[in-house]
DNA sequence: CATATTCCTATCATATCACATGGAAATTAA
DNA sequence: TTAATTTCCATGTGATATGATAGGAATATG
């Protein structure tokens, strides 16, 4: 599987928190609750989304969590870099293992490149937004 | 990781077996040693190639395995899609889950649907003959 | 103060991955 | 026929990642 729980999880909360359309600040309780999602789970997510400045929290009575950009602003990559430990399709491209040392020679390497390279530019022209309409025809946005 | 070691091992296989040019069987211990990858595991990702009709084996002295087709008769998706346990990208699009229970709703099942259509076209559109190409300018294939 | 909520640091159960072990069956060369 | 070779088959194993859970400290409101 190439997308874990995780970076799904996290694209359903910048969905969540865009639906609510509002300047508020909205507690991860009841995204948990909306999204039927373990609250604990979210939480974990959540912060991630939080140190990228995806997203900003505030704690205490009327605290939660609330988006910085307009959605149209967030590419899906965005969510997912943040996320997921890897976007590499294959280990050969992972940096964190310093690529592949068969590389130059290997034939497959440039194949795996394109791959990428495919999925990376899908992932990043598509942005929060784009998923908002699918169902609605409407924007929520803004 | 998307790919596992699994597939990228048969797709070098494959890549070994057309390399040899040869109408003989070619033992696996020779493209264990060529690749430099444990003999035990090849065997049983190549077992799974067997069973799919890609190549063939012969036991005995003189033994080995051997492609069926030409090599721009095999696409990189056939070979992945015997050797992965799953190339959906996501769980949600799983037939083994039996997809998702919120699919129908979900306003990110159509994305999903997309990415997941994106990537098997890529996979499917590269032949064996193509990843041979790469390195050479040449076609080791026919 | 009491309450709500984010933040932070662990821990855990399960599954998958990458590979190893130990043979049985088939094929050929001697 | 015998020995050597090689695919076929079933099962075991250690490491790692995934998908959570638990407990509590810090911060904000009223
Ligand atoms: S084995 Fe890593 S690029 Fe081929
Ligand atoms: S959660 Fe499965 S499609 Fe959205």
């Amino acid at each position: 599987m190439f997308i874990s729980t995780r970076g799904r999880y996290a694209i359903r909360i910048m969905i969540d928190l865009a639906e609510q359309n509002s300047s508020d600040f909205i507690p991860l309780k009841d995204i948990a609750e909306r999204q039927d999602i373990s609250e604990k789970y979210l939480e974990s997510i959540i912060n991630q989304l939080v140190k990228g400045r995806l997203v900003t929290g505030r704690r205490g009575k009327g605290g939660g969590y609330k988006l910085l950009k307009n959605c149209q602003d967030y590419t899906i990559y965005d969510i997912l870099v943040l996320t997921e430990t890897s976007l590499a399709p294959v280990a050969c491209l992972d940096d964190n293992g310093e690529g592949c040392r068969r590389a130059t020679t290997c034939k497959t390497f440039p194949f795996w490149k394109e791959l990428d390279q495919t999925i990376t530019q899908f992932l990043s022209h598509r942005t929060l937004a784009d998923l908002l309409e699918e169902h609605t025809g409407g924007n929520y946005c803004i």
